[in-house]
DNA sequence: GTGTTGGCATGGCGCCGACAA
DNA sequence: TTGTCGGCGCCATGCCAACAC
């Protein structure tokens, strides 16, 4: 699948009948200089925007909404020579104390891991605070305690991907929070998706388990590197991951939705065999520094809602979309489900760590000032983080610098750092993570949003039965297109804006003021910019 | 004590002969509208710049260092007409993400107990950040556990407010982090100072318990909020603090300082009754959110290394002054001190509260840009905080807002906000808590320091000894004096720089530049400023 | 002695079309 | 079609003296 290419309509038999409009249309666009940069604004490819953008006077407000449910205000534009449109910043979240000044600044900061994980706003809001203001920020990380299961230890997850495991094998796992010398064993069962209702297709798979003691309300999910081996272990009917390569095996596994327990949708998949670890934790809390590094070329993994990029990420993509998919669930069988990440771009640790030697051809600007952060380097200790040093250099010498370092702003670097910019260029273009065996993964579970998108989704199409539109198509129609072969105009009338139209001809007319209220999930990051086909609101300005 | 006045020397008797070099000369200065603003520097009273700097040229690099052992940068700048000393911004923090820009921000921002809690430089590096943005910022509460032991549930705060607590009253207290059930039983046997010998005169009382089981490390010192009644309540004997108003009673204790056992210096005073609480926190953590709002007469209440402000805090300094000062201390009784915080100005919640409607006169710019966020409101939740409302308004109609609505920039309201600026300033002038019973009071505990500042004077004391001198004086001098009737020009001959030196004449001529370093506690909160003298170094720009 | 204000310089941010790949 | 750049305006920041209390 090609950058900006919107994602392939569903039509998977949906018994529930709420698949066709849940189907979110959203595009991918890998971030340029220009993007991220203070400079101007963000750059929508115009397919993405045609598909996904409802009918747009050439300056208009946005309203979107993350999965979260929280809304985001910004500002579409559709001008330059020849025409094209554009995000802009300079407009604030509503109901939260994000700006999205902050977009550029944002886009390629998070993985988007972070952002979909089991966050709540207001931590979001703390992490995103300090990674635009380029500092540092910290997150208590304490085992097996559901709020805050969004951190894995580096070592874990590292240790968890020199095992593989196969349908039956028994394991046990340490709760943590109870007595330490209580373990629950189980039996592996078989690998599914999270939640194929949800995010079909998604590459983010389970680990499906069932408990010995069968007790209700026991955590029934479980990420590889939570579980240790226990009695047998054949080592035969391994996991096989269609349309995987095995160089991806292992990948984070995501950690179940346990707030909104989901015994549809899924499905055993056998294939490429995964690994798991053995559960290693043993500290009561896990303190995890972050610090942030700038690379223009870093690349994210997408997650959630899973837009993928390049042919490969297709053919995962297709995965799960098959016959099976459609298969009767054993929804009685309940609380067997625990996901797998399958990652686009192979170990998410890996790749951070090479950004840092691939930053090619960077300008002092763009890696001092405008560019924005988009790595996390991250480090755990026992207790409260220190201010640690980090290493880094180039292959031929290792220089040491301190962490915060990379938290003072251009303008403050240039009137007192000692370095000058072409040696920080230098410095910084070589920069990369010596971090040792107490380096952290930080990996999101699975999104829990506080207004689950599915819900948010049932909800629209009950609302929307009546006298809503999707981008100005009646959600009662049996599908709803791409967007490419209609006439938004056309559309657009419905609302008694027949004028009132996307000016792709810029001689149109415009008429009176419109908000249009679309859906984004992940918003924060520009380049996992989901948008997706909601209704039209009037609102006028 | 006027505002601006350097502290008195403390002349006590010193058996460990370091106290006359470990006087801290500070100062404390309510900030002004323009101290606080974007469009000047801090301006420093003349006494207190007059003793507490060393000899500065009229535009000269400072680097001051907190409790912490951070370093900090700022700007000398000595111009105007009539000429006064400023200090500007527009200076980084070295070893640090922190920087000095944000002065002016954090001016009036943080209870300078959150500072001096026990916080390491990344929290506080995430949490000023946090409040930099004007956003929010998350901190886990895992009670009982040290390294976040800042957060004080509000409910159990107010809890305690319901009880006073006297002299052999038994209670108990719950070991959160263990046995549940486990309860470790004491006997109250006074109320002591924190820390004599380190904070003279503190406000911050300890409540002194002695433990049944004797046991050591054990923990000694517990706030009126920790412990619950157990056994005989006589109701008598109840504690007095010399010169207290009872309305101050009840202010948060200070958590000890159990990292440096401290059984000196400590003294059962008894006097207007205090009172406790019963320990009621049974969640694991406890997450706390926090939002900013802004006033700018938000009055701080000082703490640490306290400088009071006004007449009746002077009152209140005397004490602990005097002939029971010097009184032996029973060493060997050990584990027995605990601090109870008699607030400068009140209860801090209600003076938080306070606030938001003695806030007169305010200009819209300086209600929405440019008065800094000045209190901190506090929501409690036994999970992950998410976004709340915030009920405002004035007494007669009542609003409610999302806590994040404050964090929006001035220059992003103009553009975007529904509200113009007059409703917005009515409603924020109105701004008030109406925090119900889930409320949080954030509460500083004692200073632990990396490098204590008790023991960094000690190190002073014995490097300078041999040559350095404190402002130009030698530190084997009996005694440094204020300041005031000495002659900084010739004490700065001792560093043959004999012209180089303060320009209270604005016709003396300059010399190449020099580097000095102070010594500035709490220095993130400019209202609690407070300049340590500390020798010279002979750092050339 | 010091709080406030206006004037003014600087620089970051961001909108625009031009231009090229 | 879209990435980048120069031009330019707006505005926040911050230095300075004037002025008032």
């Amino acid at each position: 699948m090609e950058e900006g290419k919107i994602e392939a309509e569903l039509d998977d038999e949906d018994p529930e009948g709420i698949g066709k409009s849940m189907t979110p249309h959203m595009f991918c666009k890998t971030l340029t200089a220009s993007d991220t940069s203070t400079h101007g604004g963000f750059s929508v490819p115009r397919r993405a925007a045609e598909d996904c953008f409802p009918p747009l006077r050439p300056s208009q407000e946005l309203v979107a909404k993350d999965l979260h449910g929280i809304e985001w205000k910004f500002r579409h534009i559709y001008r330059g020579q020849p025409r094209r449109h554009l995000l802009t910043t300079e407009v604030v979240m509503e109901n939260s104390g994000l700006e999205f000044v902050e977009l550029h600044k944002l886009k390629v900061v998070l993985p988007s891991s972070l952002l979909l994980a089991q966050f709540n706003a207001s931590t979001l809001a703390a992490v995103v605070n300090a990674i635009s203001m380029r500092s540092t920020f910290t997150i208590c990380y304490n085992p097996r305690a559901r709020s805050s299961e969004i951190i894995v230890p580096y070592r874990k997850f590292s240790k968890s991907l020199a095992h593989s495991f196969s349908c039956g094998m028994r394991f046990k796992i340490r709760c943590e929070t109870e007595d330490s010398s209580e373990r629950r064993c189980s039996v592996c069962i078989g690998v599914s998706d999270v939640d194929r209702a949800r995010w079909p297709g998604s590459k983010w798979k389970c680990l499906l388990v069932r408990w010995d003691d069968m007790e209700v309300n026991r955590l029934n999910r479980v990420s590889p590197w939570e579980i240790e081996p226990s009695g047998s272990m054949p080592g035969t009917n391994s996991f096989i991951l269609p349309g995987t390569k095995r160089s991806r095996v292992g990948y984070p596994a995501a950690k179940p939705d346990l707030s909104v327990p989901r015994d549809g949708n899924e499905v055993s998949d056998f294939g490429e065999p995964l690994r798991f670890h053995k559960g290693l934790a043993r500290s009561r809390s896990i303190w995890v520094q972050y610090s942030i590094c700038r690379s223009s070329s870093f690349q994210t993994a997408p997650v959630g809602h899973e837009v993928l990029q390049g042919q490969e990420t297709a053919s995962i993509l297709s995965y799960g979309r098959g016959p099976e998919a459609n298969q009767a669930q054993d929804k009685n069988a309940g609380n067997v489900i625990t996901g797998v990440k399958v990652p686009c771009h192979g170990n998410s640790w890996s790749t951070l760590t090479q950004v840092y030697n691939t930053n090619t051809n960077p300008s002092p600007t763009t890696l001092l000032g405008s560019s924005p952060p988009s790595a996390l380097l991250l480090q755990q200790s026992s207790s409260p983080p220190q201010f640690t040093s980090l290493h880094y250099g180039n292959q031929n010498k290792l220089e040491t610098c301190n962490m915060d370092s990379f938290c003072v702003p251009q303008r403050i670097l240039k009137k007192h750092a000692s370095l000058d910019s072409s040696s920080m260029r230098e410095d910084l273009q070589g920069l990369r993570s010596m971090g040792g065996p107490d380096r952290h993964a930080a990996f999101s579970h699975l999104p829990v949003p506080t207004q689950p998108f599915f819900r948010d989704n049932q909800n629209l199409v009950s609302i929307c039965k009546s006298s809503c539109r999707l981008f100005g198509f009646p959600l009662t129609e049996g599908k709803v297109a791409a967007g490419k072969g209609d006439n938004p105009a056309a559309s657009a009338s419905a609302y008694g804006h027949e004028t009132d139209v996307l000016p792709r001809n810029e001689e149109q007319l415009y008429q009176p003021p419109l908000m249009t209220k679309v859906i984004v999930s992940s918003c924060t990051k520009a380049s996992d910019m989901h948008v997706v086909r909601d209704r039209l609101l009037d609102i006028a300005l």
